[in-house]
DNA sequence: TCGAGGGTTTTTTTT
DNA sequence: AAACCCTCGA
């Protein structure tokens, strides 16, 4: 075996970019950013690969980018920024924009799904796919799922068979990975292997009745893309041309097909900055694999990587724990955070006897921290899963603290506004057979069975809402559904804004609502948040898109805490968190079973990224930093049960971190 | 065939 | 705390 050595070249790099002549630039691009950032901002040609640890100016240096090529003449439209969220993608353009000047604003941006969206509308047809279709949400598709589970009959299988939120997930963790569903069975569900064939037919029914239905799930809003960009057709090269320099943030939360669709995106132009972290990368069970941040410099060639390590966020003792915490990681590019900013505390690790002290104690030191000048909005509390801070809520309602809670359910998810979302997406889409299934069992004397009889009628087009519902709906559901077809055919056919159409389901929807839920006062005000959202659009279909891809995130909970003012505390998931940063820091429940979840203890990997997320949270902190855990919590079955200390911190050095007290 | 009622499980994280 | 599953009376 011969052990290949290649022998890198050294200095000589820098030469051609340091020959264009920097004061033709409005901006001074040299003054403004340190000399990594000018390095990455200044390279525009090629493909870069940029390793910005948590603070060190990512975004700065994306914008800065965007701003120097449309200075360099380059045409705003021709520039693709993909990022993680809608929201990260409109502030970075309004920053450019702010920073130079509109033009910023007139890039290409948006995230991966979105930007699948709008180029499959137009050019869709290239793939197959007819370019009105709708986008099922996550809910949807299991939806979908459930409905050819349900046709199973499992009853007579009389073993517990997976629900269709673990048979949707097998189905996308496979898609987003290349993983066959069989293998994931194996490795992760060892219980439901017996079942794998009717699993498989239960995807092959699911392909089926998405392409009958003009249906694309988000996986296959990527799928259809790579598909698309891949396959060379000339619709697809006049698309490319148009496109010439491509930007992704966050790219260790991609997967496998975004790889590949950057690496399609890129094809020909081969101007790519793909800018992230591989410490920070947590979304490894939406199949993003931070081995692809890894692997980017195979993907191009001559890829460069630049590192970015400077922080400009945290104190050194916030960066000291935070780098404790991912040394211990195994797989990683090697860096160093460092900072210059001096003259901070230790983080501090507080131990409370249970729960509610641990939530009494957030609440004690948001008081004085507001006494001490921090604005609210300043501070933040994050945790492992959303159901983490019910607790503290309840505390933070007794002081009167405002605050808003990020992550967890979503507005888009309760069950009233799926209901009226779902007449607006049959008026949008006849056949959609989802829809249909939830608007019917709406109704008082139809259930599961009549349900089905109506939907085989509808979905061989025997009775349809096009037409007079008098003539087409059989005599005998007369009683329970005319009006349902009266309102459908209505709102199918009469030309009117989203805003009337929602208001007519609305008036429809009220009686059945509070017949439904006992808490219909409360959940009305979802649904008058939803008649005012529709406002914004123009037409139904870009509504219900809108909707899939980019859904508000209050449900009332928030709206009703979030007080005239904007002064508020930020409760969140540590997931939403990403990409933000807050003066002080509290991170709640650090301990066993929590943070770590317990779920990922015998998984090696999920570990690892349990780990991340510890890192991810803490280096969202610039001054005071607070990890709290109860030492004792009530646990479901046994009752109060005592806890460990997150695996994290439990055992960390007096110079790293230091250990509170509480007292009463 | 519907739907109420009771028991059980789930629950990480999100485009 | 809510969603889901199953059973059983009407």
């Amino acid at each position: 075996m011969v052990k290949k050595y290649q022998l890198k070249r050294i200095g000589s790099t820098e030469i051609q970019q340091s020959q264009i002549d920097e004061s033709r630039f409005q901006i001074n691009y040299k003054t403004e950013l340190n000399a990594t950032q000018f390095e990455a901002v200044s390279s525009t040609e090629g493909a870069y690969l940029v390793i910005a640890g948590a603070g060190t100016g990512k975004t700065r240096t994306l914008v800065y980018r965007v701003a120097r090529l449309v200075e360099m003449g380059v045409d705003p439209k021709s520039i693709l920024l993909l990022t993680f969220t809608r929201k990260a993608a409109n502030e970075m353009m309004n920053r450019a924009a702010l920073l130079l000047d509109n033009r910023c604003s007139k890039i290409n941006g948006g995230t991966f799904h979105s930007f699948a969206n709008i180029t499959l509308r137009k050019f869709g047809k290239a793939v197959g796919i007819d370019p009105g279709f709708t986008i099922l949400d996550q809910g949807d598709s299991e939806d979908v799922v459930n409905l050819i589970r349900s046709r199973l009959n499992l009853a007579a299988v009389k073993k517990r068979f997976p629900t269709k939120q673990t048979i949707f997930k097998i189905f996308s963790f496979s898609v987003n990975t290349g993983i066959p569903v069989e293998e994931i069975l194996e490795a992760e569900y060892p219980h439901f292997f017996e079942f794998a064939d009717v699993i498989l037919e239960i995807q092959k029914v699911y392909a089926a009745y998405k392409q009958n239905n003009n249906l694309l799930d988000y996986d296959d809003l990527l799928v259809y893309l790579n598909r698309f960009l891949n396959e060379r057709s000339p619709a697809a090269k006049s698309f490319l041309s148009g496109i010439k320099y491509v930007m992704v943030d966050e790219y260790q939360d991609t997967n496998k097909i975004q790889a590949e669709i950057v690496r399609g995106l890129s094809y020909y132009n081969n101007n790519v900055m793909v800018v992230g972290d591989d410490s920070q990368s947590i979304y490894s069970f939406r199949g993003a694999d931070f081995k692809n941040i890894m692997e980017f410099p195979q993907l191009f060639e001559g890829v460069k990587v630049i590192k970015l390590e400077e922080n400009y966020r945290s104190t050194q003792e916030i960066l000291n724990f935070a780098n404790y915490i991912i040394e211990a990681a195994v797989e990683k590019y090697p860096k160093f955070l460092f900072t210059r900013k001096s003259g901070g505390e230790l983080p501090a690790i507080i131990s409370a006897t249970n729960e509610n002290m641990q939530s009494r104690f957030v609440v004690n030191r948001i008081l004085e921290l507001r006494e001490e000048g921090v604005p609210l909005k300043e501070i933040a509390v994050l945790f492992r899963s959303s159901y983490s801070s019910f607790d503290l809520e309840i505390e933070l309602n007794k002081a009167n603290i405002p605050f808003i809670k990020v992550g967890g359910m979503k507005f888009i998810e309760t069950a009233h506004v799926k209901d009226v979302l779902a007449f607006l997406r049959i008026a949008a889409n006849p056949k959609d057979l989802v829809s249909w299934l939830r608007v019917l069992l709406l109704h008082e004397g139809i259930g599961p069975k009549t349900a089905q009889k109506i939907l085989d009628e509808i979905s061989v087009s025997r009775i349809s809402i096009k037409s007079d519902p008098e003539a087409v709906v059989p005599k005998k559901y007369n009683d329970r559904i005319l009006n349902l077809f009266i309102l459908l055919n209505k709102l199918h056919t009469k030309e009117s804004s989203p805003t009337e159409k929602a208001e007519q389901v609305l008036d429809y929807y009220y009686p059945l609502f509070k017949g439904k839920y006992d808490d219909f006062n409360k959940r009305k005000k979802d649904l008058d948040i939803l008649l005012n959202i529709t406002e914004n659009y123009k037409t139904l279909d870009l509504l219900l898109a809108d909707m899939a891809l980019d859904p508000p995130r209050d449900s009332v909970v928030d709206i009703d805490s979030e007080t005239n003012e904007d002064e508020y505390v930020t409760l969140s998931t540590i997931h939403s968190a990403k990409g933000l940063e807050w003066h002080s820091l509290f991170i709640i429940h650090a301990m066993e079973g929590f943070f770590p979840s317990g779920q990922s203890f015998d998984d090696f990997e999920a570990l690892e990224e349990e780990r991340r997320l510890m890192y991810v949270a803490a280096t969202r902190a610039r001054q005071n930093l607070y990890i709290s855990y109860p030492m004792s919590i009530f646990d479901r079955e046994k009752g109060m049960t005592f806890s460990k200390p997150s695996r994290f911190i439990a055992g960390i050095k007096d110079d790293l971190a230091e250990e509170w007290l509480l007292e009463e």
